[in-house]
DNA sequence: TTTATATTTAACTAAATGGTTGAATATAAA
DNA sequence: TTTATATTCAACCATTTAGTTAAATATAAA
């Protein structure tokens, strides 16, 4: 059995983990981006910013509709929503044990009247 | 001017970006674990996980107090909402865009009658 | 039809990653 | 004091990554 959502995290989380491309993600959440426009504050060729582009792709993190001579490129909530719904998973059961924790204070601060 | 929170949270999805590493923490969320409790599910060496709790390590996502001649890990709160705010922020640009979308359409159909 | 623009592809490089094995360290148990 | 257990460290290796430059492709503009 080969796990698809498994393999979509990696690629999920392994696109974000780089300041570049989650750079590029902040300006693709304000509105679509040519990639020429995705690459002007980056201090890289455009073959650079042609490859992140293409992990962020890889990973469903981004679209792309061809139009003329001119590649736009715009962001899907799908795959970011995966990453965040893994991340809260476990953050709640974090919360939970602090949650279990701050009572175990009340008891003993209770206690000490 | 060097950038902490960025290097933090690239070592935080990097950390993530990896199967063995994300089952690791599912092990820890649950409670405090051993690093060879860490490694028994694992088809791997004992050097090998240590590797990857040093990576958990790095991304602040994992603390170790050492009993003895075992090491107890568990997870930090903290590095993980760090990884779930950046998401969110992001989240919520789309989430805008889509009620955008979703009132355009409401004004569309109105005006079909 | 020639030239300029937008972008990708290919080939290359240095560094990082994910794994291994074998030896080292440190502590606990016999 | 010897032996067993828990873990890391060092050295190594294959693969992936992040970047480069130069050439290729495709479209638009002169």
């Amino acid at each position: 059995m080969v796990n698809h959502y498994e393999d979509n995290l990696n690629d999920i989380f392994h696109a974000l983990a780089d300041s570049t491309r989650r750079e590029m993600v902040q300006m693709m959440a304000e509105r679509e981006r040519t990639v020429s426009e995705l690459a002007e504050p980056f201090d890289m060729s455009l073959a650079g910013i042609s490859k992140h582009l293409k992990v962020l792709e890889r990973a469903n993190l981004v679209e792309r509709s061809i139009n003329g001579r001119t590649h736009i490129c715009r962001l899907n909530t799908e795959s970011l929503s995966q990453a965040t719904k893994w991340l809260q998973f476990y953050e709640r059961f974090w919360n939970n044990r602090f949650d279990l924790l701050e009572s175990e204070l009340m008891k003993a601060k209770k206690n000490e009247n």
